[in-house]
DNA sequence: CAGTGGTCTAGACCACCCA
DNA sequence: GGGTGGTCTAGACCACTGG
């Protein structure tokens, strides 16, 4: 095992068993290259690694302290529909429902920081994969953030793929909930009327400002939501 | 900017741009070395974190590769529900419906890598909040994993917690649908007959051997899976 | 000001892979 | 054997923090 890699044990278990409670200093750097014997690049990596980790945190001039643990989490995978079927080996088809600039109301302009009546494209499509229906797509776009979204041939190019070309988000929110959608949705989706669906809501920021917001309706019968392996980790 | 986040850009961009197309073998550190005239180490931290990131592929004796582009996918994070409601300052409480020995069905047999018959362990159990139902949890898990199962009193310490001091578990998988829960879920969820409700299914394994199978069961009306902000990433 | 972590260098040895 | 990445060393300078 990598000399770095005991040091991080080292440190971890000690923070792990409670000797080193949360916000406790730990031995600077040149403390450990005395105590251990080591070079300091080795225990830098050690304790550059484990606040990544996010075991410990590390402050320019102050020093490493620990970390309150994490609850343990495990992570689910939200990918686009469109990739999904491509891997899946199937094909996609989209057909658009709506394109068009809509007025914000109270709850919009909120959610977009902008004033009641402000303007907003809206857009309505339902993917299909392999024609069957599997996600009934509805988004709200800021013009700011996509001038020329009523423009665009959605058929060619995913919203997705899309807004993705304009500018990465540097925030997004998602919420799951199930549902069951209204009326004109499950005819969309071609399902009954009591059909229990998924729903995604995803919330886009640049740099603060509000982008984008998009709920994904799927079909509780047709689809799940990918779930993921985690390797081992700690 | 520090040097290896330059590198980093330098490589990232290319790989991006496809002028350096997944499995084209990339300059060897020595080769950067010269070209850029920077220093091994320096280098070489920026291709590791490359390669942590999933841009470039590195194979001891044979080089660094580009990776496939990684399909655009955001997280969503799942948490212990204890947790979770102890976080939002509420209270949580347990009861147990169920908790006893059973033989294997052929799904089950299947799912623990055993034979139908075997024996595996199962408990039924509601969380609440604030006294209000909010989470069904039915869990199988495999003798070998916790004998003592049978044996816990789960009031004082949740199921998750406790598989987790046994040992972490080294894979997980998720899955989430939507569903129209059973009669008795309904019953003991205290929700009408149709709603819509999440269900989540999580499978772990120590070591490559199946360990527990669990269906949580959410209402749809009471619960959304905690959504998460992403930071800005590349 | 002394101590901290953030970065960088110019070497070195090793395990691994392939020809 | 020659090239690759994985690790490690013993220095160095810097920006930032606190007293």
């Amino acid at each position: 095992m990598p000399l770095y890699e005991r040091i991080k044990e080292h440190v971890a278990s000690r923070i792990k068993s409670g000797e080193w409670a949360p916000g406790t200093r730990l031995p600077s750097e040149h403390e450990l290259v005395a105590t251990l014997g080591v070079s300091r690049m080795t225990v830098h990596r050690a304790f550059r690694e484990l606040g990544a980790e996010g075991l410990v945190a590390r402050v320019q001039g102050r020093g490493t302290f620990a970390a309150s643990p994490r609850p343990q989490s495990s992570l689910i995978e939200i990918r686009d529909i469109a990739d999904e079927i491509a891997a899946r080996g199937h094909s996609h088809s989209v057909r658009l429902i709506r394109l068009e600039p809509v007025r914000a109301d109270q709850a919009l302009a909120d959610a977009f920081d902008t004033r009641v009546g402000g303007r907003l494209f809206h857009s309505v499509m339902v993917h299909a994969e392999d024609g069957v229906p599997i996600q009934y797509e509805e988004r709200m776009v800021t013009p700011f953030f996509a001038p020329q979204y009523l423009e665009q041939d959605f058929a060619t190019v995913s919203t997705t793929k899309y807004l993705q070309g304009i500018a990465n988000p540097t925030q997004i929110m998602h919420e799951v909930f199930a549902i069951c959608p209204r009326a004109e949705i499950c005819r969309e989706l071609e399902i009954g009327p009591n059909e229990a669906c998924l729903q995604l809501v995803r919330r886009t920021w640049v740099n603060g400002v509000p982008a984008t917001k998009t709920w994904f309706t799927y079909p509780g019968s047709r689809y799940s939501l990918a779930g993921r392996y985690d390797l081992a980790r700690s």
